[in-house]
DNA sequence: GGCCATTGTCAATGCTTATGACTAATGCAT
DNA sequence: ATGCATTAGTCATAAGCATTGACAATGGCC
């Protein structure tokens, strides 16, 4: 069959009609807000730089949070494609929220918009399934695995989108920010915050990667330290030959 | 075409001056996000409901941001305020989480708003001496100290602060949320995503407060066996010499 | 009394999300 | 191939938002 009847669009199940689809929605919405960040992002002007009517993505997108759910999924799957887990599942939980917060902090305005959003989409289930097997790995059962699947699930979506949020504010009000740690706290009364004043100097020169490693290195170290059965792989079975939890 | 549209148009006495302050504009503010969430607070809406014009708000703030900022402080100082530090180091950290974490639970649509911002304000400044403080008695120095505070303090701010916008969302996503959990994931297939069918049973029994204390304590775990001096209250000093790390 | 900054009111601008009516392109059955 | 139901794109429009500038009443001050 299929003779020359338009051979790339064949390959869908349903054939789209016209220059507008929901994965061109969602490229154009991505570039947008990398672009121009939140407030150049409103279903007109998402049109418009679609070239079409300021009203048309409503015909492939029931609302804007629609598009919201579809430009998470988008995240996700940018985020975990290719995903293979290792037999060391203390990397593949390290490694997995790592790649969540570079993806999120590739995108900042889109992650701020659609973080703690579920998605139930593939790129979501295919990720959970991925965590839930390290923390099974890590010899959690029942309810206990459950309950520690969601608190590292939460974690690193709460710490990334967090992130991804304070970048996507203006740059006016990210400047204030910077400033507190530069300038005000810098000058602050030794009687007053002694503990502030203690420290004042190197508060300005901490990096926002420097402080993810280390609250990753806590919650992963306090997770090993509680989980049931040790890393197998070449590693960590070293380390905990040596006794160190 | 006009006829008498402007004669007798129901006016509402004038108010008198001094009738509006930021504090009491703050309070209304708080009371409207706290009954109808993020939905129910724009200026023109707070302005009604505080017996005024609708842009009459503009008179005491010079934008929206400006007022947000003001409710964060609100938050803050909600949260904070009377917190004295023990003698014991790891229970102030923890304890000052959970506080800030009752706090954004408490007002969730305030708190969606509000957090990830510096108000730089008395009641941020202390509760950061405060952490700080902590993180000095547990013998971390220089910029290893600065950058364990950052992580605690951010620690802190994302977690409640996603907490808090996911209750912020309008109740039926969060019932999509909810069911997600409950059914979706429920009748997940066993060949696909064979390790969330193997916890599906326990992923909807699973209740916040229970992440958030299991993550709270990876995360302290982690950072007590990494502090160069373990607490020195009783009940830590009786687990330390115990060898339980 | 008279000055005048402050603050409440009002009208208006230009943006937003969203909907229903209308039109034209398309796939499908005949 | 032809006609038709479906649907993508367009248009007009509604209702609501943040914000602004003009205007007017108020109350402190001299």
């Amino acid at each position: 069959m299929a003779v020359t009847t338009t051979a790339h669009r064949a390959r869908r199940p349903r054939l789209q009609r016209g220059s507008l689809s929901r994965e061109k929605i969602v490229r154009e919405s991505l570039r947008l807000l990398d672009a121009d960040g939140i407030a150049g992002f409103s279903l007109p002007k998402l049109g418009r730089a679609l070239g079409t009517d300021p009203t048309a993505v409503y015909r492939h997108f029931a609302s804007k949070d629609d598009l919201i759910l579809a430009i998470a999924d988008q995240l996700i799957e940018e985020s975990s494609g290719g995903l293979v887990p290792g037999d060391c599942w203390v990397s593949t939980l390290a490694e997995s929220t790592r790649r969540l917060r570079t993806t999120y902090l590739a995108h900042p305005a889109a992650a701020s918009l659609s973080a703690y959003r579920t998605t139930q989409g593939p790129a979501e289930m295919h990720i959970v399934d991925v965590i839930i097997g390290a923390v099974l790995a890590a010899g959690f059962e029942g309810a206990e695995a459950a309950t520690v699947y969601r608190a590292m699930g939460d974690f690193a979506l709460s710490w990334a989108g967090c992130e991804a949020s304070f970048l996507a504010l203006d740059e006016r009000l990210q400047k204030r920010d910077t400033d507190a740690w530069t300038s005000a706290y810098l000058a602050v009364d030794r009687r007053q915050y002694p503990h502030i004043w203690q420290v004042r100097t190197e508060l300005p020169g901490v990096g926002d990667d420097e402080i993810f490693e280390t609250i990753l290195s806590f919650v992963i170290g306090g997770l090993v330290a509680r989980a049931p059965r040790p890393c197998g792989c070449a590693q960590h079975r070293q380390a905990a030959a040596n006794g160190n939890s």
